[in-house]
DNA sequence: AATGAATGAGGTTTCATTCAT
DNA sequence: CATGAATGAAACCTCATTCAT
């Protein structure tokens, strides 16, 4: 199908709302650490800066789009493990995290640029709708993931994955992984870039054996006593 | 000590750093999703525009500083309980988080925007010392803290801690904490606002449990093993 | 032609472009001892501030491209009195000077401003790029120069013609000429404003009798032989 | 002669005076296409900022007088060459020039600067004072040198050395002398920093020669009856 | 539907000068 | 005399958005 001149049936519409969302993700991907203005991502997109506010009601808009692509992409490939016949193991969902949003260096920056939209700039309806999408996503894989852990109690699953999520975003940020390629390896406590995924993996897997319950809770609050 | 017209002796000198940050932080409560320009918080401290500049090299160093404050409150008063004589619980801690960083309404909006900064803002050596400086409180509160938990591994501490404060900072993000008053309460799914601290408690837990090793990994890595 | 709303042709847009120089050139011409900021300009051509970047990169490109322009007509009456059939009298290319840069008020302190500019706050390509413009007019011009005046050396055209622009820029300079109309009429030995044009016509008379090789240089190195 | 604490005495404050000239000149020598800011100048001489205003109205006099230092230097050394018994020829005027001047690093930049100020930033009365002394040695060198160039008419000698000056100043201002080591050495046409000197010196020979009216005006004022 | 010219608010920083100490 | 803290004007440029064509 090649996107004609004008985008006139619906279809065509849809795609080229996919084009630019393209652009704009080609062009993050090539520098994750700043955000390219709108002429850009129409330049990329090979339109004119006004075509990209007829798909678009803003620079904003576009930029939570594209995040909900990255999310809904998730989402899509943790259905699929949930719903496998398969055994679901900590492992095999980290190595999700791991592919799906850690190894695809466009998805953090946005995500975190996206919260701080959410705060502020975006319209409160933009926001709320968007939320409401996501907490959609967010239920239906939190019922599975109740489901398939039993330990699990009911609607523990959502808040597993709130958490989990939570601990992807804020453990990026907090690493060197934003920074421009300038950490020096003698940094000594300061976590280098290379190193988020890894301790990554560490905290979601702690997170998650705590959040299973698995252990007698009572027995540690006071850590003296276990001591 | 009283700060005289012009700050003459360091003693002043320092007071006035500090009465610049109260007023950054004065119009930063005041406004969390905002953040004041230099013109802005000059007028609250009573000074001049230029004058700032005297005391902090740019904006961006402004903010670095008043987070690093920020930060310090908080070191300080898990430093107190770690070296108490008493026992130290998990909820102690969790306790500590919630006053210091939850409560405190701007602590988080600039936690978020600082992490920004130092990727891309900040000059690099500015952002080098500034997370020199952190590393080396993070190194001794996590010492403390393997000291005070026999279960944590050496090191361990330390990277319980940054996982908890990804943890904080990520669900605040998540959360509709950062917006303006403006969430619903038929929002069904979605996290409201004053569910923050409470949901922060809950995952704290978790992850603080699972990093203490309680329980044994090797029987719920399967889920459906272990169902 | 009529400049419509938006300059959309080409032609509209070189339009535009010059419109903009104008009213640059009419500030100047108005408070030829100051120059004018961006915003100034842009009211003064009836547009946006913004509107302005749109034409020049740079508020320093728009005064060298006002200075280019200055030059170009410079240039052209030049060239039209160097290819006429008439005999070229040094009176006739003095009277040039007169009429065209002497007379033209913004005509020396933008140049003054703008060989500032060259050394230090222009962009290095943008800067080669003006001079080399300039050098190829400079080159056409000179040879001209070489062809009209036998007596010159090949080449000689051109470093003549850069000498005389020397002698205007400089004594321009070191006349009163760019003084706000304080000088007053008993300053006896500091030379008056109206007084530039008269010592710069004599001034340059005598560089030209000297670089046409009239007379035997070695008659006159020792003044005390000559004497 | 130890420069005390506080400058008493007229002698010291003379003393002082020429020491921070010292420090603006060290300053210029270190960066000459730039001009240090009064806190720099204030630093290099071991004063605080407000000193500098003990002893000079204005940054701009300030710099005024340092570039009337350089000029007295040169008149000074003239003075020695007009009357010295010796036969004067135009190269040794020229090579003072030369070494006064051109190589002087600072003479130059500084010279342009101020030339600038004279029109506009310097008060009326400051501008004049300064005008009536250049004025003054100005007369006395240009006597000087009528009475050595007896085919200079009287008067005429005043008017060579505004004129010498005048080329000195322009030419050092279009070559790229000022350009901060950036000029290739393809730009074929344009000149290059290096080639200042000689081609200053080849200008200035034609002027002189033109000035001491040698040769017959009348046969080349029509270059075609020339040719 | 598509274009891209025009808009103009918005914020940072520098630095000559003053004047309280 | 000397200091240096405080001042505040001045100017640049970017870029999301609109709307005439």
């Amino acid at each position: 199908m090649v996107i004609r001149q004008r985008a006139i049936a619906a279809e065509d519409k849809h795609e080229r709302f996919h084009a630019i969302l393209d652009a704009a993700e080609r062009l993050l991907a090539r520098a994750p650490d700043r955000m390219a203005n709108v002429a850009e991502v129409a330049d990329e997109a090979g339109l004119a800066k006004g075509t990209v506010y007829l798909y678009f009601d803003s620079k904003d808009a576009l930029l939570l789009a594209l995040h909900e692509r990255h999310l809904d992409d998730f989402f899509r490939a943790m259905g699929a493990v949930l719903e496998a016949p398969e055994p679901v193991t900590i492992d095999r969902l980290v190595g999700l995290v791991r592919t799906h949003i850690v190894a695809r260096e466009t998805f953090l920056p946005l995500a975190t640029r996206c919260f701080g939209l959410l705060g502020t700039e975006v319209p409160r309806e933009a926001a709320a709708a968007f939320r409401a999408r996501m907490a959609e996503r967010l239920a239906t894989a939190g019922a599975h993931l109740d489901r398939r852990f039993p330990r699990l109690s009911p609607g523990a699953g959502v808040a597993l994955l709130r958490h989990s999520y939570a601990l992807i975003l804020g453990l990026w940020q907090m690493s060197a992984a934003n920074a421009p390629a300038s950490i020096e390896a003698d940094d000594t406590c300061a976590i280098r870039p290379g190193d988020y995924p890894d301790e990554l993996s560490r905290a979601l897997h702690n997170l998650w054996l705590g959040s299973l319950g698995i252990g007698a809770p009572s027995t540690v609050v006071s850590a003296e006593r276990a001591a």
